[in-house]
DNA sequence: TTGTTGT
């Protein structure tokens, strides 16, 4: 059997996505009653059910729900009737004021063999009229850079992987073909009822298609655009994730579920109370985020990927945005005594409608900040990891309407939230590393859209000083003179003087294949090396969701090897 | 050290 399967990792700077052509089952461990179930069993014997559409209560539901009945022909590549109430839910607010021809800039380069052409137009590739509906209605005129490469890569069934920012389209680069492909194919194998007690219940699904990603916000987010290009197909899209009701997440998978989008823990509960098989998932993208730079991680994430692709194409998108002229970055000297009353100052001067994000590094931090901005009449929300889910989705909320226009954030808000409009970033707390500060400012001058990020310096951020200043360099950013002399009083006592430099190319990332050295002596060193596909014991272990051997870069990474080192 | 990810 020849599945594809899609592995995105989404990184501080940007996300990857990798397509895999190999049977996705074994990645993901388990094989027990493949061929000798009652799925094989039961095959064509009966009823088949089809997918009503609309018509039922919001909630978390997705836009159809299974009907049992008698099978018939189905043809998934036409649509089905439109439905104006929904098409208002899905397409009306979100996604405005996105300047997509400024991507039009952005250099990709595309290293493998035998790399399919890059489109221009979405009509360049035949997507199939539900797609093309869809595409149309969310408003898309051209194809992003990354859309323009992935696309036909995709569509030609080659495995993938990129590298580039959240925000320049990379899920809809994976949704699309994907989905359009699903639409060409129909389900196959995946939606066959299990029978049980002579009645054919779907108490297990089997999504065709899988998207992880790293925080509950993003999964929503990714969800939501899955929603919008399954408008009008027989394809339902599900979404799970901890924190909420599981019970809800179990009914709404059972109405029907080919393209899941999930966390990795949430995932591997559903997976163990039998909810959920991949059995039958063809395609995967994979999102991951790490705590180190997406110019040195990407080794590792390739190393890591090499497992699960054959032949694949590496795409290297420019950054956009984020160390780009878009966003005005400042660096202030505020000791950590007057960093509440300077932030005020800054508060005050900012206006009224423009969204501000101040990012901390704790979540007692965020708390408190939030408390007396709160005290100080500020209408403010806060988002961090120890509040509830609810909690969290209802403070994005107020943020995105402008109802609470500032928001206390720690890192979960910088991994791939696309907030849009956010016009001030504010580094109350500067981050450790250079990464997480790209990231952070990358929450404003979104596309098209300028934006200013001020950064609160003093004595405790001194590790970041020499890549804080290499960043303000390479984005032209006015440089202060005090940061300048200490980035040069840092580096000559600094340990890490080996470290390559990054953010010299202009891209997020090199393809390894094509460096010196390569990856193959890199990948016999260590303990990762073990032999069968790597990604198989991700979703086995009880700790490190992203398994036990890739999830803990964080603090391994002063062993692993550089670049080329 | 903190942050993210299942109850």
């Amino acid at each position: 059997m020849h599945n594809a399967g899609y592995v995105s990792y989404e990184n501080k700077d940007g996300g990857w996505n990798s397509v895999m052509n190999r049977d996705a089952y074994t990645s993901f461990g388990g094989r027990t009653d493949r061929g000798k179930s009652a799925f094989f069993n039961d095959r064509g014997a009966g009823s088949r059910g089809r997918y009503e559409r609309g018509g039922f209560g919001g909630g978390t539901g997705g836009n159809s729900r299974w009907v049992e009945e008698s099978r018939d022909e189905e043809d998934w590549s036409k649509p089905l009737p439109s439905n104006e109430r929904l098409e208002q839910e899905l397409f009306s607010a979100s996604n405005t004021g996105i300047n997509f021809e400024k991507y039009d800039d952005i250099p990709v380069e595309a290293t493998g063999t035998n790399s399919p052409g890059h489109i221009d137009s979405f009509h360049d590739v035949d997507m199939g009229e539900i797609i093309m509906g869809n595409i149309t209605l969310s408003r898309y005129t051209r194809p992003t850079p990354v859309q323009k490469y992935a696309i036909p890569i995709i569509k030609a069934k080659r495995d993938l992987m990129a590298c580039a920012q959240t925000g320049s389209g990379k899920t809809a680069a994976f949704l699309l073909p994907v989905l359009s492909q699903i639409y060409t194919d129909g389900p196959g194998e995946a939606l066959q009822a299990t029978k049980e007690n002579g009645k054919y219940v779907r108490r297990k699904q089997f999504p065709i298609s899988l998207v992880l990603a790293p925080t509950r916000e993003l999964a929503l987010q990714i969800y939501d655009e899955a929603r919008k290009f399954s408008y009008r197909s027989r394809v339902r899209p599900c979404v799970v994730y901890g924190g909420a009701d599981i019970g809800q997440q179990i009914r709404d998978l059972e109405r029907g579920c080919h393209l899941l989008v999930a966390t990795p823990g949430r995932l591997v509960d559903m997976m163990e109370r039998g909810k959920i098989g991949l059995d039958y998932c063809k395609m995967i993208k994979f999102s991951l985020t790490s705590n180190t730079s997406c110019a040195t991680f990407p080794k590792e994430i390739q190393i890591l990927a090499r497992d699960f692709l054959e032949e694949y194409i590496f795409l290297a998108v420019g950054r956009v945005g984020s160390t780009s002229e878009n966003i005005t970055q400042k660096v202030v000297w505020v000791e950590e005594n007057d960093k509440r009353s300077f932030l005020l100052d800054l508060l005050n001067a900012t206006g009224k409608d423009s969204l501000t994000l101040v990012f901390v590094e704790t979540k007692k931090g965020a708390d408190a900040l939030e408390d007396f901005l709160y005290r100080e009449g500020y209408a403010c929300t806060s988002i961090h990891g120890d509040r509830s889910q609810r909690d969290r989705e209802e403070a994005l909320h107020q943020f995105r309407s402008g109802r609470c226009p500032i928001m206390v954030a720690t890192a979960v808000a910088a991994r791939g939230l696309d907030i849009s409009n956010v016009k001030h970033v504010i580094n109350f707390d500067l981050p450790s590393d250079i990464e997480e500060y790209v990231h952070r400012i990358g929450r404003t001058g979104r596309v098209g859209n300028l934006g200013l990020a001020t950064s609160f310096y003093n004595d405790k951020n001194s590790n970041i000083t020499k890549d804080l200043l290499d960043i303000l360099v390479e984005a032209k950013q006015e440089v202060p003179s005090w940061l300048e002399n200490l980035a040069y009083e840092h580096q000559h006592k600094s340990t890490n003087r080996g470290r390559p430099k990054r953010f010299s190319g202009g891209f997020g990332a090199r393809d390894y294949r094509q460096m010196a050295g390569g990856g193959s002596a890199f990948a016999n060193r260590g303990a990762r090396n073990t032999g069968g596909h790597g990604g198989s014991r991700g979703f086995g272990g009880n700790k490190g969701y992203y398994g036990g051997n890739y999830g803990n870069y964080g603090g391994n990474y002063a062993q692993v090897d550089w670049w080329g080192n």
